[in-house]
DNA sequence: GCATATAGTTGACTTTGTCAATTATATTGT
DNA sequence: ACAATATAATTGACAAAGTCAACTATATGC
């Protein structure tokens, strides 16, 4: 677990290196102008806000306010901005940008873009699409109002494809199952599709991306098999779990299911522990004799009590 | 499409904003520390370079030789390196990180996990791995071995039910087709899936992501029915299409299909023009009466000539 | 073996950034 | 009302970071 960390600090520490380079790369035009990139930073933010002081400035980018004093001076000089003092504020002044700043504002950016447009034609459409995605996934999940909570949402369009499909990843890669399988999923999910009303599906999203899911299909009025649960591997043993099968307990109380039952392969020791915690017996075993022989499935069952 | 560039042109450059500050941030504790950025990044390069020598770290790090002139100078004078002169060239000395640059080193790098780790720990463990798994997926495309072509592969664990889910998923937005629909889809999967030697699926992928796919089942021996066709909106355009469906209709004739037809919606003019090039005759049209009374259902047919 | 190239160093310099002191205005508590 | 304190912006003095050209020593090509 702590090497799991570790891991991942080192590679995004290559990354950092990685990408400060591309950011190099990108700002080289801004060096090779008569503008520093501390500069071009100031142009922009002063180009970008409503209203901008010395001291926002200073606040937003962290910078030195004699630092500051001497390349706002030195914008004045060159005719880039207007600094007129504050009706409210005599100590403070507005920093206000002219034409001609906003012409060499446009100049750098248009300079640094032209960069980006020559990085972003190396890559087709889509990938180019697939990158920017990626970006702004970091960004969201880094910036302090991203919510990384896990929350569990009902059945949309594409979900039992989805469960399907990472039912067939999964499945192969952890017990050699193919496309055998993939069918009886298949076939379990459009018995659902018949009628939605006699089941329902939970599906677990984080970051706008599904790490979970389990569903729940009615077999006759008072009996319903729990189906479909399956956790992301980087997701389980977070108690995620447990939350998804509370989710379905709490629908089969509702709908006046007393007994509740699933199968599974033998073997999962964190699914057994779960399933015997909310009451669930093993019930019965059987080898599998379509797609795995190694394979033992096992059914559990459980009564709810009416309450 | 022109400013379809430009949006993410922006995009990438608010990105490198942000990500300029989280590398800041980052980086803060080497700041605090006796040792500036560009000498921490020297250090770490002498002790994971096999050999290392002052013009390969000018090469590697784009640094002024003068400057790391001194820059080592110190490191010798502190103990954190010895110079040896090289063997084969008496010109160049070969820079050898000593125990206690090794340990420098290691605290440096040691400061700046902790910072990561404290930044990665805000975050629950799925989310640290698909954060680092899109730091990798930016580094890939960005460099210069980035393979960003388009790759066409046969069918694989799990590829059925992408297929549905990208089809539930895109009918829906596109036409508002609801879960009847997903059934349907899913329905002529589990055909394909009873014997897939009757039929074959290929996957188009991009930098690992699946941007695109179609399928064909045979209808009897001479009659062959294409299905599931579709490109993921961000990579259609780029002639995609057109690979994919050649791919196809290669196939069949090597099956010796010699009728192959197809099923689609009325008013999608680029998949018109694409089915007309490769000969396919509009043969029936019929509303929909099951998902959708606005829908149009077409037919095309095309005989191939055995040659 | 001479011309030229490369590895590394040094001196002189510019740019970039920091820190404390200073002036001017604003705010707060009594 | 006004003294104490806080904030906005500037300035001087300085330190750190980075650049450039000149230079020494060794290597390589013709």
């Amino acid at each position: 677990m702590e090497s799991l960390i570790q891991e991942r600090v080192m590679k995004i520490r290559q990354f950092n290196r990685f990408y400060t380079n591309i950011i190099g790369l990108i700002n080289q035009n801004i060096l090779e102008s008569p503008y520093s990139l501390a500069e071009a930073r100031i142009l922009l933010e002063i180009n970008n806000a409503a209203t901008c002081t010395a001291s926002s400035l200073v606040e937003i980018l962290q910078i030195d306010p004699g630092y500051l004093s001497r390349i706002l001076r030195r914008f004045k000089k060159d005719g880039l901005i207007e600094a007129v003092r504050s009706m409210t504020d005599g100590r403070s002044q507005i920093l206000n940008i002219t034409e001609k700043g906003r012409a060499t504002f446009r100049q750098l950016s248009d300079a640094s873009s032209s960069q980006l447009v020559g990085l972003l034609e190396q890559l087709p459409q889509g990938a180019q699409q697939i990158l920017v995605h990626n970006m702004a996934a970091i960004q969201y999940m880094l910036s302090d109002k991203a919510d990384t909570s896990i929350t569990i949402r009902r059945h949309q369009s594409g979900d039992t494809g989805y469960i399907a499909y990472r039912h067939g990843v999964l499945y192969e890669k952890e017990y050699g199952l193919d496309h055998r399988f993939e069918k009886y999923v298949l076939q379990s999910l459009i018995a659902y599709l018949e009628d939605p009303s006699k089941g329902e599906i939970w599906i677990a999203e984080c970051c706008g991306i599904i790490v979970g899911f389990i569903g729940i299909v009615e077999i006759n009025k008072r009996t319903a098999q729990l189906r479909w649960f399956l956790i992301e591997p980087e997701f389980r043993g977070g108690g995620l779990g447990r939350k998804l099968v509370e989710t379905v307990m709490e629908y089969c109380q509702q709908k006046y299911y007393n007994h509740v039952f699933l199968w599974t392969f033998k073997g999962l020791d964190a699914a057994r522990h779960l399933y015997q915690s909310f009451g669930f017996n093993l019930t019965e075993e059987k080898e599998n004799d379509t797609w795995n022989n190694q394979l033992i499935e096992q059914r559990w069952d459980v009564m709810l009590n009416a309450d």
